[in-house]
DNA sequence: TGATAATTTGAAAGCGCTTTCATAGCGGAT
DNA sequence: ATCCGCTATGAAAGCGCTTTCAAATTATCA
């Protein structure tokens, strides 16, 4: 088992042998290798001659610090954590993007695992994250208590989204669920509906409640009553929206519009409803929750609420390089917007 | 800037103070480091008794061994580096969640970065993976040249999909796009369509090709002849696809099927088909090609050729895993297969 | 039984970097 | 000139682990 050779070399393909190291530089530009490290970190004054020295060594040399050694030597790993659900979910995916973009600005890279939604496994991939060294944690949603989030905070700066909480050395972002559901629910309303059925979500998903949450209000400011019978349980997926929707059909209550709380549901509780020979928006207004770009595809349009995920995860990363430098954040989420499309309408004949 | 201390500590709670490193087993077993290192790395003989000992040890006392320190000391690190294209892409995500399912099983982890297709950020990619110290390397298609890969794979395993590629040391993973092309194309023809539209993806990509050419075989073992002017060209996502099935109606040209090289682009065909008042598949036949979750429950359910992503990335781990044992993979990836979903059909009045 | 080879084991070096700690150099005050 | 307090710099220790190297132990053979 031989040490490979560090990535700079074959990559620049420097002319000495062996990787270029922090010591070589420091040799080429004729000081110590501490005098190396304090120019590359700024801990310590060093004179104008010699760090032109060192930078010309660097440059010339074509010197990429190992972020293994720095991080264990205790420095940084210019990496940060990212913990997100689902590595393929189409909602997380997208902020996972915008998190990377930001990151990567700032010299940053982001290490993503998956927690499946599961506080446990959650658990587990932050020990990994924290063995790896990695200098802070975004945490994206899932179910770790907020106890345990601050436990960690202790350690390292962390991120996450998805609840409000205060904390030292930790920052959230909470987005507008409850009022993103209320405009939903309102636009709704406005369209002339009255019998308006909701697909919740997952109810153990912290979201899901302030979006349920959010339609009573909707319903509740317009005078119309909440009927319970009209509320039907999904998992957040799109087979789940076809299962409720089916449910909702089966009851035989009558609704002309119906809202799912992610844009998943709604497409699957459209298929429901088509297989029903029930046409959108003719027959019944379907209305989405997230704005996944596949939602501006589907037939029809469907009418959603936006929920920025690029931002979110630019947000996100953003606030976490202020905590790595020492800043207290101050970024703000994008407030939630109906976006309306074809998949709804003011009610047709059938109602 | 202090140490922080190993994750294990805090997430345990060993009684102890400071973390749990190797050395402290060592001591709790009364043994050398050394031989820790042996038993936990198996590049040795130990006698069974100080086995039984340090064993007991690890256990007591929580240890998780350190990977950055790991792999400063030129040992594994446990992690591989994963190249993919887009983090946030329907396709290539599900192919990540394969491999992160396949490299946990074996205790490995995996590190994704986004190469954009470009070929500079991917090698720029690799770099930082092999700075990070990954023990191997997965490239998820991309656009570096087969060289480039080759060489990579001179300094750690490497293995990549959408090529056929045989080096030391590297590992290739190819899915019939060809076949794949040519089985639905010919499903449409068998349907009754002689008239096929088809919209490319991105001249650059690989599979792209493949999946032109296929559909030109289909159309030839048909003794169907093949029309350039029948022929979009798109970039592999939803709006290129609605713009090309848009171009593909504004010539006036005929067609009663269209096939989209891949789901995305046949999801923003059916909207712009729908835009023009066609139903699908009463007027036109809509195929894809990729079978996204998403496409079974678009309206109306999509026809399309499976492509196995969570297959493609497990076995692109195994391989790699393969590799990193030191055995030679074996595996393959299941054949391309036609999903007859109701956007395809007979052709109808209108032809 | 003594000598030699084959084991197991520990000490120590090293991976590439950061960070003390100590020293050399410096200007200013006396 | 002398002493003091600074500042810039280098030497060296250390992060937690792997791996050589050599010593210690045991087995093997004449």
């Amino acid at each position: 088992m031989r040490h490979h050779r560090n990535a700079a070399t074959t990559a620049t393909g420097n002319s000495g042998e062996g990787p270029v190291t922090l010591q070589r530089v420091a040799e080429a530009a004729g000081v110590s290798a501490s005098t190396v490290s304090r120019i590359l970190n700024g801990t310590a004054v060093v004179s104008e001659d010699k760090k032109q020295a060192v930078e010309e060594a660097i440059v010339r040399l074509g010197f990429v610090p190992n972020p293994v050694a720095r991080g264990l030597a205790g420095g940084r790993t210019l990496s940060v954590g990212v913990v997100t659900q689902s590595i393929d979910s189409p909602f997380y995916g997208v902020a996972l993007r915008g998190i990377e973009d930001e990151l990567d600005r700032a010299g940053y890279s982001p290490l993503f695992v998956s927690g499946h939604w599961n506080p446990t496994e959650e658990a587990r991939c932050i020990d990994m994250l924290r063995s790896r060294r990695v200098d802070g944690i975004i945490v994206l949603t899932g179910r770790l208590s907020d106890a345990a989030l601050k436990q960690y905070a202790k350690a390292l700066p962390v991120v996450a989204t998805g609840r409000r909480l205060k904390a030292p050395n930790l920052f959230s972002l909470h987005f507008d669920n409850f009022e993103g559901a209320r405009l939903a629910t309102r636009h709704l309303i406005a369209l002339g509906h009255q019998r308006i059925a909701f697909i919740a979500g997952n109810a153990e998903h912290p979201d899901a409640h302030e979006r349920l949450r959010g339609y009573q209000a909707g319903l509740e400011e317009a005078g119309i009553a909440f009927d319970p019978g009209l509320v039907a349980p999904g998992l957040f997926h799109e087979e789940s929206g076809m299962l409720a929707a089916q449910r909702l059909l089966d009851t035989r209550r009558r609704f002309s519009a119906l809202f799912a709380a992610n844009d998943q549901m709604a497409l699957g509780a459209c298929l429901a409803l088509q297989r029903h020979s029930l046409s959108i928006p003719r027959d019944v207004s379907v209305m989405g929750f997230d704005n996944l770009s596949i939602s501006q595809y589907c037939l029809p349009p469907l009418s959603t609420v936006s929920h920025p995920a690029y931002e979110l995860g630019r947000c996100a990363a953003a606030a976490m390089l202020c905590l790595l430098r020492g800043e207290k954040p101050s970024v703000e989420l994008p407030a939630p917007r109906v976006i309306a499309r074809e998949s709804t309408a003011a009610p047709g004949a059938r109602a």
